[in-house]
DNA sequence: GTCTATATCTCGATAGAC
DNA sequence: GTCTATCGAGATATAGAC
């Protein structure tokens, strides 16, 4: 990716998420990247193809940093724990980008987004969760049952972090004392 | 409320939830209530206003429903299990109420709103969980943590049963077991 | 209170030089 | 690839008659 077009995205992350989709002009994004206004649609044919381009940007970070941290020849429970601790870390270190994927599945834009390319992202998770059904590790509830009570549980821990000022002591407790009381639900 | 007001609420509410705020001129907004532009702006000063009007409609609404389900003289795993359960029919039976609660809240409108409103209406629900703590009948965690356990369990719960079409009586069976996974996580 | 008509403005997108 | 300049569309909000 070339150097401009990463500033470009940059700035709409920052702007999208401070502002809004209606409340950030493409004139503004392109100042905030430090190019002009037709350099911003040299690279993204439209306002709505700079979102979805973000949207895919933003997912393929997050997947790439839990695929680093996730050692396949650990046994699942592990596994498990750590896609669920490094997902929040991962929230909670880029908080923009996290809030900017809400954003985005809360906007009719999501609607532009392949199902295929979402369906993707998730069969990672989906894949952990049906080997832990299958191996009697997990209680035998519908896999996508099991998928959205986790990542629920993910999103409901990264509201109560963010809402108050915690020492990063404190929330890796927090963190990991809410894994047990997840995983004490969902474990056979 | 005067009808005209209603109408536009309900035509905002349609649109936001279908387009976006950015896809829903008011133009649109008006003609779909069945009154002028102008009078569209006669009863909300901005487009800003309506937004608002329209969330805390919304707010109400749900909050005048959960009120009138639960009786106050029911004892406490009652009164949070009739919360649980109901805040999920209403949703499911106000998807788009719902969903434009949570629209607003992945906005810069979200800013808008006095927090104190915001407060008032989890009040309720707090003051369910601090009784349980108190009575020694939830788990002794930060009644902030057990409020966002329980209110992302429900968003889990809802964006499962609205992914699929499930029958009536699957859905009280998938709620109805799902409080009891959520209950046996919370209490003591 | 409700309408029609319109002012004012801003935005997304393009054209074309370099 | 990057810029400047600009067009045309469509938005919010207002004015003023009824």
């Amino acid at each position: 990716m070339v150097e401009k077009e990463k500033q470009i995205l940059a700035a709409a992350l920052q702007l999208f998420v401070a502002f809004g989709f209606h409340g950030t002009p493409t004139s503004k994004i392109a100042a905030q990247a430090g190019v002009s206004n037709g350099t911003l649609f040299h690279y993204f044919k439209t306002k709505e193809e700079l979102i979805i381009a973000l949207y895919n940007d933003t997912k393929a970070d997050m997947s790439a940093y839990l695929s680093a941290q996730i050692n396949g020849q650990d046994r699942l429970e592990l596994r498990i724990r750590k896609s669920y601790i490094h997902s929040l870390y991962w929230a909670l270190e880029n908080r923009e980008k996290f809030y900017y994927i809400q954003q985005v599945h809360f906007s009719p834009h999501v609607a532009s987004i392949p199902p295929e390319v979402i369906a993707a992202q998730t069969e990672f998770h989906l894949g952990l969760l049906r080997e832990g059904i299958q191996a009697e590790v997990l209680r035998p509830l519908p896999v996508e049952l099991l998928f959205t009570l986790v990542s629920s549980h993910v999103h409901g821990l990264y509201q109560y972090l963010t809402a108050s000022a915690f020492t990063a002591d404190h929330r890796k407790t927090v963190i990991e004392e809410s894994f047990v009381l997840l995983w004490d639900m969902i474990r056979k």
